[in-house]
RNA sequence: GGGCCCGUAGCUUAGCCAGGUGGAGCGUUCGGCUGAUAACCGAGAGGUCCUGCGUUCAAAUCGCAGCGGGCCCA
């Protein structure tokens, strides 16, 4: 049986429905039930385990939600792990925050294996917090087999991916210039680099040419600090420099630079007068100069010191630019090329080392007025400043980064870019341009991936080497490592356990693990196999990869969408994904990041909280393409709340005529006969509806498919077709045109349901439950486990629907037409004219007449001929004073006054027919008047996009009669609804009218009144006595009323 | 500095691929409706389509340059 249902409160129907599917475990049904479909192998892109999820994230999951159910529905078999990325520095940052460590050496003195212990503690936890947050959304995803990159499993995987890289001989270890963190005292990646304004020396520094104490090179730098580790300057080849005599101060010194920065470096240094000695290309220069620290930095003596071409010099500053291999990265590579000595004096905890000489012990952060100071001491400061950029960060510890060369691991992608590139081609990306131009782009720019880092909470790089001979092996699973130790068993792969595993190498010596982790991005990268449980398990890779479907951001371009890429070309050569949909950021109402800084962070807790978990749903992927950035609003939230609010009216104001009627849906085996147009127009909108959904679904078109949805919900079925059928809902006998509306009404309502699920499935279970379940217990136990809906041609009756639109844009001119004259739509009025100018719009008519009169409330219809004029439009007649002038002169005015009053459509036949009019002694002709259409007082008129309306207003007494008896019907109902009386409930009326005539009119119809109000007795008179249940005053167009009503037992 | 995306009413947006009188919703003003009712419907006002240049008979739409925002990189 149907059940009556109350007002939409989202969060109590949400937390029901959750709670249900808890209850029969819905997820797992639903994936158990689809076991024979066609396999969908989707790859979560693991979220990182720290803190509470944002919009961004809750976005993330929805897309993914609603993509999945609606594949699901589709028949197909989904596998989709829920993914959890726990390892990495930003856990590691939060748990020394909490153990109020300030470097490594608080985590060694703690001991590293119950640093690790806390930092797994606090993944699981982050990991459990989350996922309740996910499932507040409605998310479904296999979140009770999670993979986590903490596992041993994932962790295998990881190794073996890099054992494949080293036998494939793309694994290198070297020294390479990388973001170092000298608080964290690790490498760290590009993408966890985080820029911010800071201020910094901005300096011009001379460099003495060598035995030429006079003349200097100048280079300018923002890192004094790197100075004691220079060891060339770079030029452009095809730049001019300039070598200058420069006075100041009476002292006379050359100085060499770029000759189209040489004003700014003279005013920089403060030269009165100067004069060009020569002129060279940069690729003539040939200047060997001496290192300016060279008595403090000792080890200096033994370096050349050259000037040495790169393109990457820009004309900027001075065009010479200061070159230490060690702390850059241009630098290195330009080191690299000429064989030059990558001199790196600085330590990991960003502290001088031995080599620095003089320097020694100090830290960098600190150098930098020390080098100014001994700089200046020697003369060779040309000038100094501050300037504000931007500059590199740790995004965890926000210490600004510095570039130290240091021994690393290395992927060397680039040696693969061209395969990369071939791959990304046959992956189909959604929007297009996100393959063949983003992330093409990135690739293609892409350089050798360093993916070791100098911490601890990690997977361990599973690195071997001999301590006596050197020999590298890399272990690719566990079984192997115990069976390469002896070890007949290992609990967890992770540093310290790792760390004091050693192996036998052939040499017969000690074989010890290098002290390194994993970037965490290589974690992610080998998701698609490792969600698989590969290598441990063989088979189910064989059966499910590559993943069919990927969505992530579009910050994930560099990151998840490389980093896959990368690492699966290297353990399987292929791309890991079949396709791609790339979805925006969520910025706050300015377009603007959403940052705490900022303060204009919304989360999405918030939002579910005032709208509901559907609401937010809905809103995130109708708002936009899920490709652009989504500027949050809460008033378009609101706005969505609405649309679900009037769906769910829409589902709920049928069920007590059903209920009332013992309506079985089930009963009606087969489309009812006596089904109306407007019946087969909204049966034929849904079947459009659908295809307007899939159509937008094949290509990942969220917003394309939940608008119309939405639409179709607003539009067609609450303001109109609701409308039109509820006279019949209201009718008490077994009616067949009743039923008939009952059956339209609820196929609509269940294929909605079915169309909105993938998207609001709360809402759509819970009008599933009741509209399906408690109808046929045998349906499906819950609405996720249905097939989805198929367009049914036979339904489709795309004429008719386009009638339907005509006819609905009359109704519409028409009550514009009755604003004019201010008539009510309660009154009747005596009929309306339609003047079409297309001929379509004469069979709309015909065909919806009664639609179109019951909408209208017209007694009559009245359709003309395309372009016909109505005969009943009087003629106004225009005179053309520069023609009437000069014809009649002084008679003139006579004239004028006489055409105001003339018939203008006598006038106007005759000239037409004629040419010309006789009015009293003139003769009009048909150059001194113009004519145009007037429209009696009574009538009014509107235009609609295929022609005009007229409405006749006029009233007669029956109208007059029915006017006033709709008048006191509906205050009548209002009084129920207050007394919140049920629908079947009969009552007893007294109305009290102090207007013989209007009572008298009204009189005329009591019985209708009755009738309407479902009343068992009315009384009507002049002089009542009002007593009642609720008594109330009315003033019904300048009449005064009193009305009473009493409710009696129900009639049941 | 480079790559990609975005810029349309006070707000959120459709239209742009394929050139031909810019449509909605929210908000606002006025009116209506009342057996979905803490709802609902109609109308009015509100636009330098980011700016400039170009192509064209015709540009929101195509091209170029610039400005602003986002992501990524340097």
């Amino acid at each position: 049986m149907l059940k009556e249902a109350s007002q939409y409160d989202a969060k109590l129907m949400e937390q029901k429905i959750q709670k249900f599917w808890d209850e029969i475990d819905a997820y797992s049904k639903v994936r158990e039930f689809r076991k024979n479909g066609k396999k969908f192998f989707f790859v979560d892109g693991p979220p990182y385990t720290t803190g509470r999820i944002h919009l961004g994230t809750a976005w993330n999951k929805i897309i993914k939600d609603s993509i999945l159910r609606y594949k699901s529905m589709n028949g197909f078999n989904i596998l989709d792990r829920a993914g959890w990325d726990m390892h990495g520095l930003p856990i590691e940052v939060k748990v020394e925050g909490v153990l109020g460590f300030r470097s490594k050496k608080d985590i060694e003195k703690y001991g590293v294996g119950n640093f690790i212990a806390k930092c797994k503690e606090f993944a699981l936890t982050h990991r459990d917090e989350m996922t309740l947050q996910f499932k507040n959304l409605g998310v479904w995803l296999n979140w009770k087999d999670p993979y986590m990159t903490l596992r041993d499993e994932y962790i295998e995987a990881a190794w073996w991916t890099l054992k494949q890289a080293h036998e494939k001989k793309l694994l290198e270890k070297g020294l390479r210039v990388v973001n170092w963190c000298p608080r964290c005292e690790t490498a760290i990646a590009e993408s966890e680099v985080e820029y911010a304004e800071e201020t910094d020396p901005s300096v011009y520094i001379k460099f003495q040419l060598k035995g030429e104490e006079d003349t200097s090179i100048v280079i300018w730098t923002t890192t004094p600090w790197t100075i004691p580790a220079n060891i060339a300057v770079a030029v452009h080849p095809s730049f001019e420099y300039v070598k200058v005599r420069a006075v100041k101060e009476d002292k006379e010194e050359i100085l060499i630079m770029a000759a189209q920065l040489m004003q700014n470096v003279l005013k920089q240094g403060r030269y009165k007068n100067y004069e060009i000695l020569e002129t060279m290309p940069g690729e003539d220069m040939k200047i060997e100069y001496e290192h300016p620290l060279r008595d403090k930095v000792p080890q200096q003596k033994a370096f050349k010191h050259n000037v040495y071409l790169a393109d990457f010099v820009t004309a900027e500053n001075t065009g010479c630019v200061h070159i230490a291999p060690g702390h850059g990265i241009d630098d290195f590579e330009l080191g690299v090329k000429n064989n030059l000595p990558i001199f790196c004096p600085v330590g990991p905890d960003g502290r001088y080392t031995e080599e620095a000489g003089e320097y020694k012990g100090m830290h960098v952060r600190d150098a930098n007025e020390t080098v100014l100071d001994d700089l200046s001491g020697k003369g060779l400061l040309l000038a100094r400043g501050t300037i504000s950029h931007r500059y590199g960060h740790c995004w965890r510890c926000k210490t600004p980064i510095i570039y130290l060369a240091t021994e690393q691991w290395f992927l060397k992608v680039t040696e693969i870019k061209d395969r990369m590139l071939d791959e990304i081609r046959k992956v189909r990306w959604y929007p297009e341009w996100a393959g063949s131009a983003r992330f093409a782009d990135w690739v293609t720019g892409s350089r050798d991936w360093c993916i070791s880092r100098q911490r601890y909470w990690g997977i361990p790089v599973p690195v071997w080497i001999c301590e006596s001979c050197g020999e590298i092996e890399v272990i690719g699973t566990m079984q192997e490592l115990m069976e390469r130790s002896g070890k007949p068993s290992l609990d967890d792969l992770h540093r310290p356990n790792v760390d004091s595993i050693f192996i036998k190498c052939r040499c017969g010596e000690r074989m010890k693990r290098v002290p390194d982790v994993f970037d965490v991005w290589f974690d992610s990268a080998v998701a698609s196999w490792a969600t698989l449980r590969f290598p441990r398990d063989e088979k189910t890779i064989k059966e499910w990869w590559p993943a069919d479907f990927i969505t992530e951001g579009h910050d994930q371009t560099r990151g998840w969408f490389y980093s896959q890429l990368g690492a699966s070309m290297i353990a399987f050569g292929k791309a890991p994904y079949r396709s791609v949909l790339m979805h925006g950021f969520t910025l706050d109402t300015e377009g603007k990041k959403m940052s705490k800084s900022l303060g204009n962070v919304v989360t999405p807790e918030e939002v579910v909280s005032r709208y509901g978990a559907e609401s937010l749903r809905l809103y995130v992927l109708s708002q936009n393409a899920p490709w652009e950035d989504l500027k949050f609003s809460w008033d378009e939230v609101a706005n969505v709340h609405r649309m679900l609010n009037i769906l769910w009216n829409v589902y709920r104001f049928p069920l007590p005529y059903m209920i009332l009627d013992n309506f079985n849906p089930f009963d009606v085996k087969e489309v009812p006969e006596g089904l109306r147009l407007e019946d087969k127009w909204i049966l034929s909108r849904v079947q459009s509806l659908i295809k307007q959904v899939d159509a937008a679904m094949s290509e990942y078109n969220l917003h394309k498919a939940t608008r119309p949805i939405s639409e179709f919900v607003l539009e067609d079925l609450s303001r109109w077709y609701v409308q039109l059928i509820r006279p019949r809902t209201w009718r008490e006998a077994n009616d067949p045109d009743k039923l008939a509306a009952y059956y339209t009404l609820y196929e609509v309502l269940v294929t909605v349901t079915k169309l909105i699920s993938p998207f609001a499935p709360h809402i759509s279970e819970e009008m599933y439950q009741n509209l399906v379940r408690n109808v046929n217990p045998d349906a499906p136990a819950s609405l996720h486990m249905c097939d989805w809906v198929t367009p049914d041609e036979k339904f489709i009756d795309l004429e008719l629907e386009k009638r339907m639109d005509t006819v609905r844009e009359i109704v519409e001119a028409s009550s514009n037409a009755r604003q004019k004259l201010k008539r009510k739509l309660r009154w009747p009025v005596k009929r309306i004219v339609v003047v079409p100018v297309k001929d379509e719009v004469a069979s709309a008519v015909k065909s919806l007449e009664s639609v179109l009169k019951e909408q209208t409330n017209a007694r009559e219809i009245i359709l003309l001929k395309s372009g016909e004029t109505w005969e009943e439009l009087g003629v106004e007649v225009l005179p053309v004073h520069a023609a009437l002038g000069p014809a009649f002169k002084k008679e003139a005015g006579k004239v004028l006054a006489e055409l105001k009053t003339v018939d203008g459509r006598a006038l106007k036949k005759a000239i037409e027919e004629e040419g010309s009019f006789r009015l009293k002694e003139w003769t009009i002709t048909k150059d001194m008047v113009g004519f145009r259409d007037s429209i009696p007082p009574a009538i009014a008129q509107a235009a609609f996009s295929s022609g005009e309306v007229f409405v006749d207003t006029e009233l007669t007494r029956e109208i007059e009669s029915e006017g006033y008896a709709r008048e006191v019907i509906r205050r009548l109902q209002d009084m129920r609804k207050e007394l919140d009386l049920a629908v079947e409930e009969e009552i007893e009326a007294l109305v009290e009218i102090r207007n013989d005539k209007v009572l008298e009119l009204v009189s005329e119809l009591k019985e209708f009144i009755s009738g309407e109000v479902r009343a068992a007795s009315l009384v009507l008179g002049s002089d009542v006595e009002i007593q009642g249940d609720l008594v109330k005053d009315w003033d019904v167009e300048d009449v005064r009323m009193r009305m009473a009503i009493k409710g009696t037992v129900k009639t049941s």
